[in-house]
This record gives C-alpha cells, sequence and structure tokens, in this order.
RNA sequence: GCGGCCAUGGUGUAGCGGUUAGCACAAAAGGUUGUGGACCUUUCGGUGAGGGUUCAACUCCCUCUGGCCGCCCCA
C-alpha cells in the first residue's frame, strides 16, 4: 500500500492549461482528494525550537543567572510577554530603532495596539507603578528570564523571538547600585569561565545632555563631509550615535571628538567618578569607552556593555544595561532613579559553545528494568514505580519486546545496572540484576529488590557521568 | 527596512536537462526466539511550496516560504 501512495502521488501530473486557482491549504476539504498539501508545517521566520539536546545550555545558564541574582538580593517576576504598544513608546523612545522599526505589534480582536514586548524594562518599571511599588522599602530588585520579540530581519543567533535576564534595581541612584550590577555581570561571566570586557560610559542627564549634544553638532558639522551616509542622518536625529559608527571614516574622526565627560554637569560627574571608583575597590576590570552609547533613549548617565573579550568593536554584545533615572517620571511616577541590566541568552549560549564551555553533568539513569513477556512487563512496571518512589534514576522500555534491544539501550545509556524480569523469574518470585560492567549477573528475592538495588548503588563509588544520553520512553530522573 | 548567497531522506552531503537521485550517520527489524555500545543483513525515508520554459526539470527562469551573510540595530 505504501507504493500505491506514491504513485497516486505522481499521476495526475500534466494537467497543463487551465492552472487551478491557488488553494489555500484550508480550502481543501476533499479528504480523497489523491494530491495532498506537500507542506510541512514549519515554526515562523525568527523564531526557533530548543531542543533536549541544547537545554543542558539553557539550563545551565538560566540556573546561573538565578543563582546569582539572587546571591545580591534579586527577586523573581514574571511579567507578561504582551504590553500594550503605547507602553514602549513611551518608555523606549519613539525614535529609537526598537519602536520605529523593531516592534512586533499587532491589533488584537477589539482593535487595541498591543506589543510582544522587545526587552523588560519597560515592563519592570510598569509593575513597580502598577503594583504602588513605592510604598514599599527601596530600591525594589526584580530579575526575570524570558523571552523577548523583535521584528527585525533574522540572522545567526539573532532572532525574532530570543531571551533575556533582566535585572533591575528601582528607587536608588546611589552609584554603589550601578557598580554592583556590573560587579555581579561580571561574577556571572567569571563563573561561566567567559572572558569578557565591560565597556563603560557615561550619557549624562537632562542637565547636561543637550549642551554637550550642540558641542558635538558642532563638531561633526566641519566634518560633514567625512562622515557616512547614515551618520549624516544621525547627527540630524541622535547625533551620540554617530560616536559608535563602524565606519572606518566615522571611525577616525570620532578620535578626536568632544567626549561626554569633559561636559558633563556636576552631579552627573560625581556619580560617574564615584561610581567607578566603587569599580576599583571592588577590583571589577572595566574599559572606559567614550563611544558608548545604546539604543534606548530611557538611558541616562551610567551606560555598560559586556564584549566578549576577543572582541574590539562590540558586535557581540552579550549583555548591556544602564540608568534610567527618567523613565518612572515618563511613565506617570514621582521622580525614581533606577539602574539595570539585559543579558542575551541566546548570545552568551554560543559563547559558551565556541568557548566549549564545560556543563555540569547531566544525571542519567542508574538502573534499567528490562522485561520479557506480558506478566514480567506489568511486574516490571511496579518495580519502576517503587525504585522511582525510592529516589533510583531508573529508566525503562516497555514497549520492546525482545531482551536484546533491551540490553542495548540499557547499554547506551550506561546504567550500572540492569534488572532483567522474564518469565522464570515471574514463577520463582525473583529478579536478576546484571552489573553492567562487570558483566556478571546474580539471582535476588523480588521483594527484597528496592533495598538490594540502593544498597549496592550507595556502596559502589559513582560513575563518571559522560555525555547526556538520548533518553526514549520511561525514564525518571 | 536595504543588498547578497543558499535550499537534496531526521542529520551531514554527492550528482545530472533524460540516472533505479548516490553516500555516511541516525532510526526500525533481524543475525538459531532470555542478555551489551562492535560487526553483518534488511527496511524506512529526500529534490522546501507553487507556477513557467522544454518532448523531458531535482537541474534553467519567476514567485512564495525559510535559512545564512553584510548593512541597520541590538542582545
Amino acid at each position: 500500500m505504501e507504493k500505491k501512495e506514491k504513485q497516486d502521488k505522481m499521476k495526475p501530473k500534466k494537467v497543463k492549461h487551465v492552472a487551478p486557482a491557488l488553494t489555500h491549504p484550508a480550502d481543501i476539504t476533499d479528504v480523497t482528494a489523491p494530491v495532498r498539501n506537500k507542506r510541512l508545517p514549519q515554526t515562523v521566520r525568527g523564531f526557533r525550537d530548543i531542543l533536549p539536546e541544547e537545554q543542558p545550555y539553557w539550563r545551565y545558564l538560566t540556573a546561573a543567572c538565578e543563582q546569582i541574582a539572587e546571591t545580591y538580593g534579586f527577586q523573581p517576576i514574571t511579567l507578561p510577554m504582551v504590553e500594550a504598544t503605547s507602553l514602549f513608546e513611551r518608555a523606549v523612545g519613539k525614535v529609537t530603532d526598537i519602536v520605529e522599526k523593531e516592534m512586533f505589534s499587532f491589533a488584537d480582536q477589539g482593535g487595541e495596539s498591543l506589543t510582544l514586548r522587545p526587552e523588560p524594562t519597560a515592563g519592570m518599571a510598569r509593575a513597580y507603578l502598577q503594583h504602588g511599588l513605592v510604598n514599599q522599602p527601596q530600591p525594589v530588585k526584580w530579575y526575570l528570564i524570558g523571552p523577548m520579540f523583535r521584528y527585525q530581519r533574522p540572522q545567526y543567533g539573532r532572532q525574532r523571538q530570543f531571551h533575556q535576564w533582566g535585572c533591575e534595581i528601582i528607587g536608588e541612584g546611589h552609584p554603589t547600585m550601578d557598580a554592583t550590577l556590573m560587579l555581579m555581570l561580571m561574577n556571572l561571566f567569571q563563573t561561566l569561565g567567559l572572558p569578557v570586557a565591560l565597556q563603560v560610559n557615561t550619557i549624562g542627564d537632562k542637565e547636561c545632555r543637550p549642551a554637550y549634544r550642540r558641542v558635538l553638532l558642532e563638531y561633526y558639522r566641519n566634518h560633514r563631509k567625512e562622515l557616512c551616509e547614515d551618520c549624516e542622518r544621525r547627527l540630524a536625529k541622535n547625533p551620540l550615535r554617530v560616536l559608535d559608527c563602524k565606519e572606518e571614516g566615522c571611525r577616525a574622526l570620532r578620535a578626536n571628538a568632544p567626549q561626554f565627560v569633559d561636559h558633563l554637569c556636576t552631579p552627573c560627574r560625581e556619580h560617574f567618578m564615584e561610581m567607578l571608583e566603587y569599580l576599583d575597590d571592588l577590583d571589577v576590570p572595566y574599559v572606559l569607552n567614550p563611544h558608548l552609547v545604546r539604543g534606548l533613549d530611557y538611558y541616562t548617565r551610567t551606560v555598560f556593555e559586556v564584549w566578549a573579550a576577543d572582541d574590539e568593536e562590540g558586535k557581540t554584545a552579550l549583555a548591556g544595561g544602564g540608568r534610567y533615572d527618567d523613565l518612572i517620571t515618563e511613565l506617570g511616577g514621582r521622580p525614581t532613579p533606577a539602574v539595570g541590566l539585559g543579558l542575551g541568552m541566546e548570545t552568551t549560549i554560543l559563547k559558551m559553545k565556541e568557548r566549549e564551555v564545560p556543563l555540569p553533568p547531566t544525571p542519567r539513569p542508574e538502573v534499567f528494568i528490562a522485561q520479557l513477556s506480558q506478566p514480567a512487563r506489568k511486574k516490571a512496571m511496579q518495580l519502576f514505580e517503587e525504585l522511582r518512589k525510592s529516589d533510583v534514576r531508573v529508566a525503562a522500555n516497555f514497549s520492546k519486546d525482545g531482551l536484546k534491544p533491551q540490553m542495548e539501550m540499557a547499554a547506551r545509556l550506561g546504567v550500572r545496572y540492569t534488572i532483567i524480569i522474564g518469565q522464570k523469574e515471574i514463577v520463582d518470585h525473583t529478579v536478576i540484576i546484571r552489573d553492567m560492567e562487570a558483566g556478571m549477573q546474580e539471582t535476588f528475592d523480588f521483594k527484597k529488590i528496592i533495598g538490594i538495588v540502593k544498597h549496592k548503588l550507595e556502596e559502589e563509588i559513582p560513575v563518571v557521568h559522560t555525555e547526556a544520553p538520548i533518553l526514549h520512553d520511561a525514564t525518571s530522573t
């Protein structure tokens, strides 16, 4: 019958003329129609599956982020992935690239414009205001790990759905906040064993930025011809961004460009200097990067990014963040200083793979239960449950019939013992326990099996874990 | 959003205007019916979708879908 299908597919080839109107898949109702839609379903553009084989990285990184956040006093929070579009327009800034062209927005059935969050900070700020967190001890320190969305051209390691670890300290403007946030971040990368460089800069605040902007504009106006096309445009829109252009000419120009550090107002300068002092005292290595400018409008004063150590231009920023003292006010709250960071999970995992960061071993099953015949299968399933409840990592494949494939699987899983229950054992009320390494086996009373297995597992030196095995069928870990 | 490259079984790949579309890995079954990762045999499974050119298209052209690279921007 498999052949018949094949023929059916090939037969009605040449019908020619009268090209049938394109049929929408949903319109095909005739089940008997010989030609079926061959198109397999697939993920939509910019979205991807993270398969089990990649999960160890995600688990490890997630655990590392959560753990370090909690040791620094951050509390977990979960926020909606969808917010009103206006939230991001107000928070991120209308003229930013994110809002101008990267928002994943759509209208719901009621006509309201919604947006899949492109970054975590706006939602954090919204939650802070909505739940009246001003009335709790300040600062409020929150972290989350979750998916973010940007409607952009997908590329390797840059999907439309990606994941970020976000940390925010809201309600405290002291420079120690900025410093500890960076300290925490650098400690994380140290834990992961990823060599990175912390890039730090300040972009002033409402007081001093306009003045610096003017100075900068003046400087570049005299060199307009040397700028690239994009930068000419940037000059009008957001002159600060000219500073981090990657074009040769622009990079040469910026070397002599006026730097913000020389044009800071006194409070901003003091904040910056004090913060650097803390970083120095804490032995946090950093690079003063006067050209670091971030793409979101809400930043004030401190901005920072973490680049891979071998990355000279910030092509692969693994994390970034900064202070946003005006954001809460922008959203209608009373003046509330805040500072936060975001870490790209995908980019970090890519780096981890590149650097071959060792992962903690995945626990693998210790015991495999093999069975032969229907009554044995039932008994094996019971035993599986009992072992599982006794905290033994046990695996089995009850759908297999022959003993050989089950032994093969046990071997592949790398278990230390295989319990074999066959017809003979059912009659005798016994089981066979096979030591997979020694290749020897003994028969035991079924009733004592749990105790014997636990005893055997505890007695001997645990086997060194190797790579994560692929587990089929029933497995408990 | 702009420019470019690409698309062959689950994965990695070979090839050609007319071939039974080849190979490797993976998967499944078997190798005297109760025992191991090796080996052997067999099986499963593919030209992304739609249209066009042609006697003939996996191959050439167009559209769509998706991926990748550069730009933009970021994480």
